[in-house]
DNA sequence: AGTTTCGGCGCC
DNA sequence: AAAGGGCGCCGAAACT
């Protein structure tokens, strides 16, 4: 039996701590500490802390150097029971889940913190009610009997599991951050934009401008789109937006240096010198990863957009001298995850091999056209419904009828407005219904003239729109699976990597980096490969389907692809 | 003046 | 070639 343990922070600055029996009950009287750091480093046989929130509490362990085998986070597990009960949208603090218990007036959750610029991670995070022990563990007891209540308890229990480990893992890469070298970033910043003038637009910038201007014969602004329609339109031109793919299909002298300009102008306004100037500290890249950040179960950042950094700006990714990066990613892993949970033979026969899914999906259905047979499969998880795409779809259902019927089943569910679940559990909110039913169901009092408080949490992918909500639910059961498994490759890894200098920095849906002494780096890859198997083991059991990894060792992430 | 929504595009 | 899923971010536009 692991030995668990519950920990509290006091109100007193103080932790209280409390052995737990296999019941999930005290296993002895509770004791307060002074230091929660203390706490936990004087007790290393714990495999498993029992807290309200990571994000309370690991941050201060990690300040003092304190490593945590495991967690199991209470509000996490709380928001993932709440999901699977179809109750999505309640509140799913611990104060909250204790209220509902016990009957009581139940507290909404705290508003989401807005991201901080130059901001450090969150230190000592109060996001939630203080709880105390003896509450936070009834609320516990209560929820390992729901997790037991569920259709397939062993799933939900490795699920939150998993989810507890992704925030400790996001609560570590948070801290570590993300090499980054603001001069390399500069002189590429200074490569695309050209020099800056004193409080105008870079030179480039205006150059193209000027260009877009003259190519209309007045002057246009060609970061604004209303003036770019204008223009287009007193140019005889009818064009419905600016969007890239519309304009290039217009003959017109513009189009060339207008595109141009709004690809400078987009990096330099979401990854330029002000985004360096925020994000950018002490030679370390801090975005705030948030674990379970997505219904789906991917992750978000809160502030820096991390998980959108453009490929010419990965140049400014560099390890430190004598350092690697470890850039890792799955390959084809959407398709083997519907492989595998869909159980479709011929997907799985070719999805159980190493090579190149797409072309071994193309030789068998698309006469060797891989960029055709990577279309219909993308098509078929994200619910493509036009163009060729269709005619691909068909293909598709022809060779592997068991995988495109397992997405086309969760589309319907959604569409009838269905719980539709991950592998592991994850549960899609449930359709929205009018504002009013929806808050009746929930049970939360609202004051007739507050119906705005009531759509706030009311999802914004939860559409009355059927179809709309098909498209949503097919895609969610790959993506959402996807989650699920790289949860467990995240764990596995950060398991793996205790026994050595690398640290976790980077996470983004299929791809980790690993920062690690350059003598370590082929260790990490093997690791990384060996942890992507064995998350696929424990999360779809016995399966023939392979993760396989590409992994590049490299000074500069832009030199891994 | 402050807050929310929109348009567009970066990543997967 | 065409426009399907998930996000975050920014400035401008549209509001209170």
């Amino acid at each position: 039996m692991a030995d668990r343990w519950a920990l509290a922070p006091a109100e007193d600055g103080g932790v209280d701590v409390a052995p737990l029996g296999p019941d999930g009950l005290p296993a002895a009287a509770v004791r307060r500490e002074a230091d929660a750091a203390e706490a936990v480093r004087s007790r290393p046989g714990v495999t498993r802390w029992v807290w309200r929130s990571t994000a309370e509490v690991h941050p201060r362990l990690l300040a003092t150097g304190v490593r945590v085998e495991r967690c199991y986070d209470v509000e996490a597990a709380e928001t993932l029971l709440l999901g699977h009960e179809g109750r999505y949208g309640q509140p799913r603090s611990a104060a909250a889940a204790l209220a509902r218990l016990r009957g009581g007036p139940v507290p909404p959750d705290p508003p989401q913190r807005p991201a901080e610029p130059g901001a450090q991670s969150p230190l000592f995070e109060p996001r939630g009610a203080h709880v105390p022990l003896a509450d936070l563990l009834t609320v516990y007891a209560e929820q390992q009997r729901r997790t037991e209540a569920t259709a397939h308890p062993d799933r939900i229990r490795l699920l939150l599991a998993a989810e507890s480990a992704g925030m400790l893992v996001a609560a570590e890469m948070n801290r570590a951050g993300v090499p980054w070298r603001a001069d390399v970033h500069r002189a590429v910043l200074h490569d695309l934009l050209g020099e800056r003038y004193a409080g105008g637009e870079p030179r480039r910038l205006a150059e193209l401008a000027d260009e877009v201007s003259a190519a209309f014969g007045r002057r246009v602004r060609p970061d604004l789109p209303a003036d770019v329609l204008k223009a287009f339109a007193q140019a005889g031109i009818k064009v419905s937006s600016t969007r890239r793919w519309e304009l290039e299909s217009l003959d017109h002298p513009a189009v060339k240096p207008l595109i141009e300009y709004k690809k400078l102008y987009r990096i330099m306004v979401a990854h330029g010198w002000s985004w360096l100037q925020d994000w950018v500290r002490d030679g370390r890249f801090r975005p705030e990863f948030l674990a379970g950040g997505t219904v789906t179960g991917r992750w978000v950042t809160n502030g820096g957009g991390a998980l959108q950094i453009p490929k010419v700006i990965r140049r400014a990714v560099v390890a430190d001298p004598g350092w690697r990066l470890v850039v890792a990613d799955a390959d084809q892993m959407e398709p083997r995850v519907l492989a595998a949970i869909s159980r479709d033979p011929g997907l799985m026969e070719v999805a159980g091999r190493e090579t190149d899914l797409y072309q071994s999906v193309s030789d068998r259905a698309f006469s060797g056209d891989r960029a055709q047979a990577k279309l219909a499969v993308l098509g078929a998880v994200y619910g493509q419904t036009s163009g060729d795409g269709l005619k691909n779809l068909a293909a598709l259902r022809r060779r592997f009828p068991t995988a495109v019927a397992y997405v086309d089943e969760a589309a319907r569910a959604g569409e009838e407005g269905r719980l539709v679940r991950t592998w592991l559990g994850r549960t899609c909110p449930p359709a929205a219904r009018t504002t009013d039913d929806a808050v009746e169901e929930a049970g939360i009092p609202l004051a007739e003239e507050e119906p705005d408080a009531a759509r706030q949490w009311i999802p914004g992918y939860a559409s009355t729109d059927a179809r709309a909500r098909g498209r949503f639910t097919r895609n969610f059961v790959v993506q959402g699976s996807a989650a699920d498994w790289t949860l467990l490759l995240l764990a596995a890894l950060r398991q793996a990597l205790t026994e050595l200098a690398a640290e976790l920095v980077f996470f983004q849906h299929d791809e980790v980096i690993v920062h690690c002494p350059e003598e370590e780096a082929e260790t990490v890859a093997g690791v990384i490969r060996e942890a992507a198997e064995l998350a696929g083991r424990l999360t779809f059991g016995p399966t023939p389907v392979r993760f396989p990894f590409t992994t590049a060792v490299v000074e500069c992430y832009a030199d891994a692809k």
